[in-house]
DNA sequence: CTGTTAGCGCCTTCAG
DNA sequence: CTGAAGGCGCTAACAG
């Protein structure tokens, strides 16, 4: 409730003088005397400067909106979580949107951004973000930064080793002898989706296997998507011993579709997913993972909107790089 | 970029009038042929208005802090869902703090608060957070809600049906032959620790078991302390033929211990945890859980801060009502 | 019924 | 070395 004035009374200084120490000025030439009696005065009061005023007057927020497509997924919790810690480092705060959400939600956030009370958008929830509020960004030129999401717009887009984490999952069931290896893949078309395949295939070719005979489904990143593309690939090939997941929670529906058509993991059927999560090894199979620097990628965004966005359009996450995490999910085949 | 200035220019009029239109005065008695122009204007020019000097002007900023204990943990990104679904219908956004940030992020938040930028706080994570968060947030008066967190402040706490969950769980038990019933409780002290503790109680009394005679050990909310606390409550009493969990993932957390210890579920020990989770039924030992109105928790939160916090100060959300949902963690005894 | 104006609280340039 | 003043953009009270 205190301001600005009521310090400088307070001090007997003019407001000036108070704005200046507050925000340590190195030009102010003051006696240490008055210094001290205007800190002794900001304490007594109890004051803190208004942030609408400092927003209106620099035109700066210190709000990041983050875009999740849902906090609830565990892989994308982890993406926030990283976030959170380069944003109070770098003096942020995070609204963080669900882009499940809905109209409301987001007509308040494009009026945020046209109401310039964001310094900074990092969109994760990909497809499903209203073209107004991406308008809005463009024009207002905030710096924006997709993660993983690529829509055709003019923003820079940070990835994953995509490539590199299917190879690793792809080759160390091939190093355990499978030869039939279908791919549930996330959702066809997006980038992230195309580079695992390629890592995927890639893997596949080296062995000598031809990827064409290698079957794909796609599915959305969630549990129940996952069952339903898992019952899918296995009617239509019925002999395959093992499964690349091109994420974990659809790997857990896939493991609940394995279960319902009476196979085994991994006596009958394998399976490696990408990402890891806190409970992989405490699943009906501990899981096989190969983890992805997520938290990392959450930091790295936060603090390209604060540094300033670069030239750059295109950067990767890649350290620390994709990692396997063997547990039990996997093992040799035995037809 | 365009401001109320330019588009009173563009349609011809006076700002106020562009206000008045854009906020739907009832008052303002003007010809449709100019109202029609003020749309236009604001249509071509792209204009929304500016949220720093309408924050300003109006004191109210339309946003919500929510502090969780970690975004992380389902259990409490489901409190976030639901409080982003009533955040949308309430024009509000929501900004998200992890409590175990740190000192940073905490700073952060009490200058945001002292700065008039929150209409409301929302605490879930108890315990750590910043005496001077708190004490900004009493005496600007914002309106605060407590989740299960009962910090000794002055504020408005909604509260789960703690005791009825508790009690369903260890009755499920009880039903299936169970006398040897252990507890893996939350944080000692916490009020709503209490209570699941006097469910769990009152259901063994009613059962003609001496609640003295069965073990409680406490534990986080976190799978690594679950496990710890699992096997310390195993050493003790290695007779234990079941376990209630009064929280997920402490359960998850257990579920490690008994592995480890070599005990089978629910052949050994049977299980039941407070709190419903997607993956519930591929873990390990499918889980049998309590299921509770955590996502109706998030709503009311963000609701009673919008309409204006009661003067009553304890409030329950206890729709819908904690539900039993029985998977295969529970089993009759077999000694 | 519409337009003018003051002021929300801050910061920064410019004058003293 | 310090103080006075203007303006960020909006809205509500008041005057015309």
């Amino acid at each position: 409730m205190a301001k600005l004035a009521d310090i400088a009374r307070a001090a007997g200084v003019s407001s000036a003088v108070v704005s200046r120490v507050i925000n340590e000025d190195r030009t102010l030439r003051v006696s240490e005397a008055t210094r001290a009696r205007v800190q002794k005065a900001i304490k007594d009061l109890d004051y803190a400067p208004n942030i609408a005023a400092q927003t209106l007057r620099s035109s700066k927020s210190g709000l990041v909106a983050v875009i999740l497509h849902d906090v609830t997924n565990p892989v994308y919790a982890e993406i926030l979580r990283g976030a959170q810690a380069s944003a109070a480092q770098n003096g942020k705060a995070l609204l963080v949107f669900d882009s499940a959400t809905g109209a409301e939600s987001a007509n308040r956030l494009a009026a945020m951004i046209g109401g310039g009370a964001l310094d900074g958008l990092v969109i994760q929830g990909a497809g499903e973000v209203s073209d107004l509020v991406l308008a809005r960004a463009a024009t207002r030129k905030i710096p924006t930064i997709l993660l993983q999401a690529d829509l055709d717009i003019d923003a820079c887009l940070i990835s994953l080793p995509d490539e590199a984490a299917a190879d690793t999952a792809t080759r160390h069931l091939l190093d355990h002898g499978h030869r039939r290896i279908g791919c549930l893949a996330t959702v066809e078309g997006m980038r992230f989706t195309e580079s695992r395949l390629a890592g995927y295939r890639r893997a596949l070719g080296d062995a000598g296997i031809d990827p064409r005979d290698s079957p794909v489904v796609f599915s959305a990143p969630e549990i129940e998507a996952g069952t339903e593309a898992c019952s899918r690939l296995l009617g239509g090939n019925p002999d395959l011993t093992a499964i690349v997941c091109f994420n974990v929670l659809s790997a857990i529906g896939a493991m609940k579709a394995l279960g319902d058509a009476g196979r085994q993991i991994p006596d009958d059927v394998s399976i490696v997913a990408v990402h890891d999560v806190p409970f992989a090894d405490v699943l009906k199979a501990p899981l096989t993972t190969v983890a992805m620097p997520l938290f990392e990628m959450g930091q790295k965004a936060i603090q390209l909107v604060s540094d300033g966005v670069p030239d750059t359009q295109l950067l990767a996450v890649d350290s620390p790089p994709p990692t396997l995490i063997q547990r039990r999910s996997v093992a040799t085949p035995n037809r």
